[in-house]
RNA sequence: CGGGGCGUAGCGCAGCUUGGUAGCGCACUUGGCUUGGGACCAAGGGGUCGGAGGUUCAAAUCCUCUCGCCCCGACCA
């Protein structure tokens, strides 16, 4: 195979600037564009798409851990933003306001929602009486907008889609149970469908969700050594319980106020697939979330239907198992169809010309690994299938593998700065768990915790990186996007 | 929101310094010829030069404002 940089001279390479590249893949493998709106993109179909499988994927979780979807208002009237002090300072520099409608102006002005706890708080007092209507178990698919100084296609953009569960249970224990179970949940779909390996972990108080009492993200490693946080789950406490008077007639008779809590996840996940997946010749889609998971070239010759006639067939025998697109465009040729649907991400291609079918065999290309494959078109659907599990399988691995060689300890605070500074990467140290530590590594180097991993080795650095008195948790700092 | 860079055909760019009414490659259309890693030939179509205002006989080019994108910083999923 001759240099591979030379096929997809249109993507800026990794190495040379990995943004760019990022923009060029997104645009080049055609899954969105810029809107008129500052910050706001569109979802092309091939992304869209993307997104969908992500939908599947985690509505089927949620719906086997009992939680149901409803539609809640995207205006929020400015009285119900006010109620939780902490909650309306956190969000307040980036909502956006209806003042007018219809040409008059509005008595009470609205919030176009940055996320919906208010508004869900509010019909949760109508709807909770007794402890018999707990727990409230609801998602909600829908867009927010959360206007942001600074914007990126898919990890933040002003307006973008998302899901958002909200729970209220009867006692504290139930809503923890449940905040661990969601981000489980995340952890789970992403590592199997989206073949992201995570940390769980919780967040610090200053990283923390608006109005939470804890909250816990699952943290992905990009390419470039930035950290991305992939989705979060939040324990409420009674915060917003109190604040909009969420209570019921517990079994003994008291009244009391329900625990809450909300976990979301964004089409940033896309953005954090496309920096952990992708190279230098394009997208890289894993199996399971790619809306064409195999393209079938047939190599036309002139004089030589039956190759395009036999391609047809395996294509469709192969639809049984797989989403499956034939590419038998005369007016391209083979090589440069090649390009398109490697730049694009699909996962395998079949190659089909007359030197195969004289051998009964068929040529599969992997966009994982680049790795070509002879095999037998008898149980063609049965290889495919099994290679597809494959290759999700090892895209995960690789990812894992890039994780784990990108995740470094420092002892010290100059070892911080120098694999910060240098590596970029996850970098496992020592917390005192004082906000004055967090917030000189993050002055001084850039670097944030990311989380305080759920798992904490016996074994950890004894000591704060920062001050060096002893540590209480071993966290993760990285730079993040 | 501060600092820097860039907006000229769908994409990538030249032209701007020194004003004279727009060009190249790819893509696109038609025909031919091809097809195992981005073929070739021929003939075509497409841009009020991001937008607004100003200077000028004349503005892509000079001036002012504005919008957008990228990069670097402070806030966030």
């Amino acid at each position: 195979m001759a240099k591979d940089k030379e096929f997809v001279k249109e993507i800026t390479p990794q190495n040379e600037d990995f943004s760019q590249w990022y923009i060029d893949v997104i645009k080049k493998a055609d899954l969105a564009d810029y809107a008129p709106v500052r910050g706001c993109i569109v979802f092309k179909p091939e992304g869209y798409e993307i997104w969908e499988r992500c939908q599947e994927g985690l509505d089927r979780r949620f719906k086997a851990t009992g939680h149901r979807n409803a539609y809640f208002p995207l205006f929020i009237p400015e009285s119900l933003l006010l109620k939780e002090a902490e909650h309306v300072e956190g969000f307040n520099p980036e909502l956006p306001w209806v003042t007018e409608a219809g040409g008059e102006k509005l008595t009470e002005r609205l919030a176009v929602r940055p996320t919906s706890e208010t508004i869900i708080g509010e019909m949760y007092h109508r709807w909770i009486q007794s402890h018999r209507d707990l727990p409230v178990l609801i998602n909600q698919w829908c867009n927010v907008v959360r206007w942001e100084k600074r914007t990126l296609p898919f990890l933040r953009t002003t307006e973008f889609l998302w899901q958002e569960g909200h729970t209220a249970h009867r006692t504290e224990e139930e809503a923890r149970t449940e905040v661990m179970r969601m981000l489980e949940v995340y952890r789970d779909f992403l590592e199997t469908d989206l073949a992201i390996p995570v940390v769980p972990g919780r967040k610090s108080e200053s990283e923390k969700f608006a109005g939470a009492v804890e909250t816990y993200s699952i943290e992905a490693l990009m390419k470039d050594g930035k950290a991305l946080q992939a989705g979060t789950s939040h324990f409420l406490g009674q915060n917003f319980s109190r604040v909009f008077d969420i209570q019921f007639l517990d079994d003994d008779g008291q009244r009391k106020y329900v625990w809450t809590t909300s976990w979301g996840m964004t089409t940033r996940i896309i953005g954090a697939m496309i920096m952990v997946h992708g190279d230098d010749r394009g997208l890289v889609l894993p199996p399971r979330v790619a809306p064409t998971q195999v393209v079938v070239v047939p190599i036309l010759k002139k004089g030589q239907d039956e190759v395009r006639a036999r391609a047809q067939q395996i294509a469709d025998e192969l639809r049984s198992v797989a989403r499956v697109h034939l590419d038998d465009r005369a007016e391209y040729s083979p090589g440069w169809k090649f390009n398109e649907w490697e730049m694009r991400g699909i996962p395998l291609r079949i190659e089909i010309g007359p030197k195969d079918l004289e051998k009964n065999q068929a040529v599969l290309a992997r966009r994982d690994s680049g790795e070509k494959l002879f095999v037998s078109l008898d149980n063609l659907p049965e290889t495919v299938a099994g290679l597809l599990e494959t290759i999700q399988k090892e895209m995960y691995e690789r990812a894992r593998g890039f994780m784990a060689e990108n995740t470094r300890p420092a002892a010290t605070f100059e070892e911080l700065a120098e694999i910060i500074e240098n590596k970029r990467g996850f970098v496992q140290a020592g917390w005192c768990g004082k906000a004055a530590c967090e917030a000189e590594v993050k002055e001084k180097t850039k670097a944030t915790i990311r989380n305080i991993p759920l798992e904490q080795p016996d074994n950890g650095p004894r000591h704060c990186v920062c001050c060096g008195e002893p540590a209480q948790y071993k966290v993760i700092f990285a730079r993040a996007y």
